[in-house]
DNA sequence: GCTGCAATTGAAATCGATACCACTTTTTGT
DNA sequence: ACAAAAAGTGGTATCGATTTCAATTGCAGC
């Protein structure tokens, strides 16, 4: 494969004025087609690895998420990678599966690979001991943060749109509300907290239980849960991993909703509306929170001392069938 | 950030030493000891665009899909990383949406990055036009292969798949099939191929489309086309992106199925069996074929000259109530 | 105690680009 | 027309690791 001094031989010049004419330096018309050419003939490509060791920076950022399966991930991701793609740089993906271990594994891994940032939906476990100092590298969270993070975040309002999803279903008339929420991670814990503000403020009870965040490990509490005596009329589900357990779990029971219980959850996936009249629902922006995500590490990159910064972007409440008043 | 020479300085050794801890060379245990308690203390992190650059591999695969947003994708990529990661390889992801441009493009950017080898889905164009020989790296095609391809392949027996569904609908009684197909990959025309070869057999007509592979222009299609007055009394359609649009046709059309139209289709996804009575699909083993194609480059890449392989993968059918008896 | 071989270690070259500096040529201003 | 500034070009050092080769050490066998 030819290298850039075969270039400057074909082309008569110096590697020096090669390497200009890749880097938009200043170099004379005539001289930058000759290079060019001489490119074209020995199909040059440039080594990204010695280019990336000499100039020292990499043009590349991590991206590490839970898993990558979870719809919501996948969009956030195909967002953050147009982005990225967009303005020059690689991104590396990374599925940790909810497990600090390989989140740490792979935050190594982006201080060897050099990246100039990372984008990162930790574990609750993980959120209070990221320090982008000691990283090298600046990190914006999405998804999962809490007030004691020390990096730029780009979060969903949580407990407002839990709220939003309980006001709506207590002026449908529902009373007795049930909330079902992830434990591994930090926006499962802020909906829960919305979700229990809600209900107090309407002076309710807040029955609350907390899963690994799995559809299988949703239908079965989901399962018990609604053949307990006591079981609740409305059930809100943290989000759309949950959510698709909940609806397992009705169909097995041969429940319907909303007549033996309403249902309403986060993330608007594609199959929230063609099941019977539909799943009520807070979506999620999920291309901005990604943009967004990317914008801020450029800017960030832009200006290193400029002060934390935490975007909240508002859900917005879809209302369908499964949560009409009884 | 420490390098190498502040280790071999602070362990009070050569550079050289540094690097055989680091590649797992010959060294004395005592010796390195040393080495590795030093680099605990200075936080060393190899720079791996150093190393790349003078060793010469990158342990990196590219892979390359339309979009990761479609789920097919989505667990293919999930399982190819896994494997990757497995076999201490990094996976570069990107997204052509069906554009042979960018096709292209990334397939020069897979070529600067030197990557090991690539994974790739390519569109109709593309297919014959790929040379591993010229790119420099191996290829192994996954989804949408056709037989002039000039690389190793994992793909699912797409004419006997689509085969399998119209005999299933034969045996249920249906007679008046109509196919929905997408226009830009292969897969579609062999699963069209597996089609009209089954409803010829039969010496039944196979009237087929061909859309692009989106929701929107399948649910255009379908709604269309049942509003044509020679309906189709059941439809078959090539995978779960057009197979959603399908479905949204038929609800917004008020239509049933298997009463109105029986539907079956491709690619199991999660939302296929809490429709009605569920829908009637080919399950893609999309782990395996992951997992699959990420084993066969690490083959090529043991042995380079070993002559062109094709793994073909056979769906499974899943029988639900979108295409009982009549 | 000496020889020979294997196991360790170090010195220096190298991977393929860019950065920096020095030098030449061209352009600009007066 | 001349000085000063700007533009264009080449030479060399360098990024941070691995690799090659040579040198040294340790140890077994006699």
């Amino acid at each position: 494969m030819a290298k850039i001094k075969d270039v400057a031989a074909a082309a008569g010049v110096s590697p020096s004025t090669v390497s200009r004419v890749l880097c938009n330096g200043p170099v004379s018309d005539k001289v930058r087609k000759r290079v060019e050419a001489a490119m074209a003939r020995l199909d040059y490509r440039p080594n990204l690895a010695a280019r990336r060791l000499r100039s020292q920076h990499t043009d590349t950022i991590g991206l590490i998420v839970s898993d990558i399966r979870n719809p919501f991930f996948t969009a956030v991701s195909r967002a953050v990678e147009d982005e990225a793609y967009r303005n020059g740089m690689r991104v590396i993906l990374c599925n940790t599966d909810e497990n600090p271990d390989k989140e740490a594994m792979y935050l190594r891994l982006m201080q060897e690979e050099r990246v100039t940032g990372v984008i990162f939906a930790p574990t609750r476990q993980m959120v209070a001991s990221i320090d982008p100092q000691a990283l090298g590298f600046p990190v914006v969270m999405i998804d999962r943060v809490s007030a004691d993070a020390a990096t730029d975040a780009v979060v969903l309002d949580n407990r407002r749109a839990a709220a939003q999803l309980v006001g709506h279903l207590l002026q449908q008339g529902y009373r007795d509300i049930g909330g079902l929420f992830g434990n591994t991670s930090n926006t499962g814990m802020e909906r829960h907290a919305g979700f229990s503000e809600a209900l107090q403020q309407a002076g309710l009870a807040a029955p609350a239980r907390f899963v690994a965040p799995s559809v299988e490990a949703a239908e079965q509490a989901v399962l018990q849960w609604l053949a307990e005596p006591a079981r609740p009329q409305a059930l809100l589900v943290s989000n759309g991993v949950l959510l698709l357990g909940a609806v397992r779990a009705l169909k097995s029971a041969g429940l319907h909703w909303p007549q033996d219980v309403a249902l309403v959850g986060f993330d608007n996936e594609v199959w929230t509306d063609l099941l019977g009249d539909g799943l009520t629902v807070v979506e999620q922006p999920v291309n901005e929170i990604g943009r967004t995500a990317m914008a801020m590490l450029l800017e960030r990159l832009d200006e290193p001392e400029r002060s934390q910064r935490i975007v909240v972007l508002q859900g917005k409440l879809v209302v369908r069938g499964s949560s009409l008043t009884l």
